[in-house]
DNA sequence: AGCACGCCGACT
DNA sequence: GTCGGCGTGCTC
């Protein structure tokens, strides 16, 4: 009897199974999702592993096979679920195990818990006082001073008697010899709160809010743990709803797991839980140290806290009385995670809710396709919010401006007549406003007039963009050259700039209105630590009359003083080759248009567009989530796309290309051998992006109908993946 | 990740 | 002549 044994170290080059035979004593007690003990290496070190599977068949010579050495019990039941969890992701997302199980155990790093450290009186007060007589006469200075300060407390901090008592070590040492003395150190955990404390009263929900809360509480009573979908339209106050249900959650002695897009998890949000639950609350986010990161998670396994906020990450926290998982904004691309296992947020968190019989609650106002049609179909409740929380005010007015008549008309700025006129209402009026361009850097690419062929980064087939100070940088590895003379092909030195950036915007709005204080957000001004915060912050408070930035200006934020809203090309996201990219544009617009008018002022939006027809374009004008809806999923079903049909991307990496191409046609081959009818490959065919960061991509796609043929495919792949992965070609599967 | 094997510079 | 530098390769 052997096992297929991940070892725990995280190295690609070990991220694949190794054999092991069970000894007589433990056949049949060793089991697939066990940790285990293990021999490895040449000198037998014993290594934590994981069994992956059990078998009869030696892949290798057996003599080379050793025993492995034991069962580890792991008796920790928040452990044993995000086992099984991972179990999952690595059936449904492909890769490595191990990779699963490092996302969803990421706890294991060793990090040094941070310790403070105090001196304790330990001596009767006698033998202490005689000694301070000796140390006097011997005139053992720092003895001294440390030995007044302990009289008359019990205990003092060693970075109090090093820093401010000016001690030195060995002073120390000799009193501990002593036995006068002692150090003891205490568990320290990192903050990551806010140190100021604002109390946010408890506001009064409004009866449409209180319906929903008197609803969930009393199903999840009744044991119903169906999914719920709170669709709610902007400003209809989703989190007050949620700050109910926790504290609910929070009497029934539950913990709580809040998801929140990376993006818009800002001060002003954990500010807010802060205040509403005080130190029960933890965080955790990107830019935390790996430091603060598993202090957080350990305070979580400890019970000391019992809501956690964060992206997607802080799904895998390790609480052991799971009651509840919130996903707000539940539509968000930031869901998907870009590594291997490419899990998806909102399914992941489904799986979690089921294995530890939690509600999970799904909230937006922009559902995804996916969420929506469930709730229609019954596997999801819905819950709906349409009023507006704050009293007065209204749904912006939106107007959809043709730009193809602007050019028409002679006008070639970016600006089209309408939006330059509100623009100048806006300025007079000394109200604020946003204007949203989907592109960071100044142009979107920089191209050759004679040759004609755009200047490509070295490292990924992808066009550079022209940043201010004559630099072209690639916005997907970060790499950054000097703009070139003449055309690197052909010597031309006509090179010219096209598409609109950022950067670009940002000075020509600057141009034609030189009063006008501007303020650019995108990934180039943010990239500072807490550079997003300054520059929301200055916004906020009306340092600037004009914001211009890329999506992130448009996700949750609240500012009250924005009457016009502007979006300088609504279709430049319309035409990926990508089935969602509809929903997106639809989502995004819909966002963008609902950060006008938040105060008492009524909104203006404008849409510039060059196909004013498209249904995404307007019904994100006429804020109408379902009318959007029924026409997309319309075109869904004709073409089998999902939510209807079943359907994964597989994507063969490696620094060879005609190894990545081997691959993906071995996967197209064995697919379509076994499963010929049943399931429809598209492609194999080189990915969008057919390098990046010098490795070769190429993909295809896999639909179907038939659920068991289509899980079965995933098997086969995974397959493959283990046989591709001894030729450093990772294959992987992205769950569209 | 560890650890061993292996091929070139400064030393008892 | 050796001791040791870390480059490369393997671990069931």
């Amino acid at each position: 009897m052997y096992a297929d044994i991940v070892i725990d170290i995280s190295h690609e080059s070990l991220d694949r199974p190794f054999q092991y035979r069970i000894p007589e004593s433990l056949v049949g007690q060793v089991q697939p999702g066990m940790w285990v003990l293990v021999p490895f290496g040449r000198r037998n070190t014993q290594k934590k592993g994981f069994v992956l599977k059990l078998g009869t068949k030696a892949n290798i010579d057996p003599d080379r096979i050793k025993e492995l050495t034991e069962i580890i019990s792991d008796d920790n039941s928040s452990d044993k679920t995000r086992i099984a969890l991972a179990v999952w992701m690595y059936r449904e997302y492909g890769g490595n195990l191990i990779q699963s199980l490092r996302v969803v155990m990421p706890a294991r790093k060793n990090v040094r818990p941070k310790q403070v450290s105090f001196l304790v009186r330990t001596s009767d007060e006698k033998r202490f006082l005689s000694y301070l007589d000796l140390a006097r006469k011997k005139n053992w200075k720092g003895r001294v001073r440390l030995m007044e300060a302990l009289l008359c407390r019990d205990y003092i901090s060693s970075a109090f008697a090093r820093q401010q008592l000016k001690i030195a070590s060995d002073a120390i040492k000799a009193l501990e010899e002593e036995k006068l003395i002692q150090i003891e150190t205490k568990r320290f955990y990192r903050s990551v709160l806010p140190k100021e404390s604002a109390s946010l009263e408890k506001k009064q929900l409004n009866e449409e809010q209180q319906a929903i809360v008197d609803k969930l509480i009393s199903s999840y009573q009744a044991g119903v743990r169906t999914p719920a979908l709170l669709y709610g339209i902007t400003g209809s106050g989703k989190t007050e709803v949620y700050m109910h249900l926790i504290e609910w959650m929070i009497h029934q002695n539950k913990q709580v797991i809040v998801l929140i897009p990376e993006i818009s998890l800002t001060y002003q949000v954990i500010l807010n839980f802060y205040s509403r639950f005080g130190e029960q609350v933890s965080m955790i986010n990107s830019r935390l140290s790996d430091g603060e990161r598993s202090d957080q998670l350990e305070r979580a396994r400890n019970g000391e806290i019992s809501i956690m906020v964060g992206p997607r990450s802080a799904l895998f926290t390790p609480f052991s009385n799971l009651g509840l998982i919130i996903v707000d904004e539940e539509q968000e691309g930031a869901y998907n995670s870009e590594q291997i296992p490419r899990y998806h947020t909102r399914e992941t968190a489904d799986k979690l809710a089921q294995l530890t019989n939690s509600l999970l609650l799904l909230g937006s106002a922009t559902p995804s396709i996916e969420s929506f049609s469930r709730a229609e179909s019954g596997e999801y409740r819905k819950f709906c919010l349409t009023k507006r929380a704050v009293l007065g005010s209204c749904l912006p007015n939106v107007q959809v401006v043709d730009m193809r008549k602007e050019l028409a008309s002679g006008n070639r700025s970016v600006f089209s007549r309408e939006l330059r006129e509100k623009m100048e209402e806006c300025l007079a009026k000394k109200q604020q406003m946003m204007l949203f361009i989907n592109r960071r850097g100044f142009s979107r690419v920089v191209s050759c007039r004679s040759c004609g062929k755009p200047i490509e980064c070295p490292h990924c087939d992808v066009a550079l963009t022209e940043h201010l100070g004559d630099k072209l940088v690639c916005h997907y590895c970060g790499y950054t050259k000097a703009m070139p003379r003449s055309c690197p092909l052909c010597g031309s030195p006509y090179l010219a700039g096209f598409g609109l950036g950022t950067q670009k915007a940002e000075m020509m709005i600057k141009a034609q209105f030189p009063s006008a204080r501007v303020l650019r957000m995108d990934m180039d001004t943010t990239s500072k630590k807490d550079g997003h915060e300054q520059i929301l912050d200055s916004f906020r408070r009306r340092e600037a009359d004009i914001l211009v930035g890329t999506q992130m200006i448009v996700k949750g934020h609240d500012f009250p003083g924005v009457t016009l809203v502007g979006i300088l090309a609504a279709d430049m996201s319309l035409y990926n080759c990508d089935f969602r990219s509809s929903e997106r544009t639809f989502q995004l617009l819909t966002q963008a248009a609902g950060r006008a008018g938040r105060g008492m002022e009524p909104g203006n939006v404008i849409i510039q567009t060059y196909d004013p027809e498209n249904y995404s374009i307007q019904t994100a004008a006429n804020q109408d989530y379902e009318s959007f809806y029924h026409q997309e999923i319309r075109f869904r079903r004709r073409m089998q796309y999902p939510p209807i049909g079943l359907m994964c991307e597989v994507m063969a990496v490696s620094a060879d290309e005609k190894l990545a191409n081997q691959w993906i046609w071995q996967v197209q081959l064995l697919i379509n051998k076994r499963f010929c009818d049943i399931i429809k490959i598209i492609g194999p065919s080189d990915a969008p992006i057919a390098r990046l960061k010098d490795m070769w991509r190429k993909h295809l796609y896999i639909r179907s109908n038939d659920h068991k043929a289509y899980l079965e495919a995933m098997e086969l792949i995974q397959e493959i993946t283990e046989q591709a992965a001894v030729q450093k070609v990772s294959i992987f599967v992205t769950v569209c």
